[in-house]
DNA sequence: TACATATGTAAGAGGTGCTAACTTTTACAG
DNA sequence: CTGTAAAAGTTAGCACCTCTTACATATGTA
């Protein structure tokens, strides 16, 4: 099946790889437009194909959507493993990494952070998606056991990491959404990040 | 077809009060199906009316949304309060009170709690909506401050209740977007509500 | 040449919000 | 008990968009 990287412009027939175009489109369409008004058609239109095209590539729309939240998760994955390295081992430091990195990717994909969270029903069914999001919550917990000086994660570092991920999923979501503009409150994230982190750990 | 008469509404011409009506039809879809695939075609059939009834009570489709808003906001507000009056002035408990009725009614009510924050556009231009979530958010600081004994709201106590604010918005979304099942962890709701109040509030 | 793959054409079947113009019901003044 | 005007509904229709499929065609490989 896939047999070139798709770095390469001449892999394909006619267009230069078109499912990842395609994928594309609909990533910009799903910022620009959100998911729930994101069609198939529109993304053809600016890819430059026909309508039918995208149904040789993928089973339906869904599966289009599905593979923009996938590429999302690794982008997000590939920010978090960034920003840790950053931070020397066991520090706070890697907790509010982890917690920059969450809002930071809400503010710059709103669009595909939505899709990933919520109102798109299903999700639960995608094997491949539930899979990635585990991995993530797990580097978490495993974050919240070594601040401890563990290698193993507890019951206590769950809940911990739990309560992070509310809070950053929350601050996330009131930030993209502009609440916290209408209540007139200036936040100074890196302050309230830090707040949060020391407040759950202590 | 479920024509039940109503209780005396002389106030009313052809169905008892049609407006009201579909609002509450409105709301049932947006349980349903959600904000995004809400139409008023459908909300006029389960109302029993022709699609054209809506606009001799409703700009549009987006007023008959913001009505739907408006009385959710009003609901939770009282829900607010009913759950105060049982906590003694002052305490954490009053706190938690506050918490305890964001996230129920996410749970009771998702696709209006949805509605309400994000994604549905503008929001922001209307005047009424955002009056009344700067209220909602004026009583939590108030409480923030009176827990502190003053009655007087401080930047400390903006702070504390914006970081409330986070959490139980945050938790909340996980809750109803089954976020917390997918990554195999039990919430104890009540437990991790006083955890997260006494570590904001410390 | 034969073949497989990738795309295009056209259409089916359905849905949407909203408006214009008409009809029925109600409220109220005399 | 009327006469009238407004309110609250209905019918019909415009103009548009959607996802998906069956079939035809173009392109590259062997």
């Amino acid at each position: 099946m896939t047999k070139s990287p798709e770095t390469s412009k001449k892999t394909s027939y006619h267009h230069g790889d078109l499912r990842a175009q395609l994928v594309e489109a609909t990533r910009q369409l799903v910022e620009e437009k959100g998911a729930d008004h994101f069609s198939v058609s529109e993304a053809c239109r600016r890819a430059g194909v026909s309508t039918a095209a995208p149904y040789k590539h993928f089973k339906d729309k869904e599966e289009m959507l599905n593979q923009v939240i996938l590429e999302g998760m690794h982008r997000k994955q590939q920010q978090m493993q960034d920003e840790l390295a950053k931070y020397p081992d066991g520090g706070i430091d890697r907790i509010i990494a982890l917690g920059r990195v969450y809002v930071r990717f809400a503010e710059q994909e709103p669009g595909v952070f939505r899709l990933m969270f919520g109102l798109t029903e299903d999700h639960e069914n995608e094997d491949q998606l539930v899979a990635e999001g585990k991995r993530t919550f797990g580097a978490v917990q495993a974050e919240v056991a070594r601040y401890r000086g563990s290698e193993v994660v507890e019951d206590q570092d769950i809940d911990r990491a739990f309560m992070l991920w509310s809070f950053v999923h929350g601050l996330s979501f009131l930030q993209i959404d502009g609440k916290v503009s209408t209540v007139d409150v200036s936040v100074d994230m890196e302050h309230i990040l830090r707040e949060i982190a020391e407040r759950v750990m202590a």
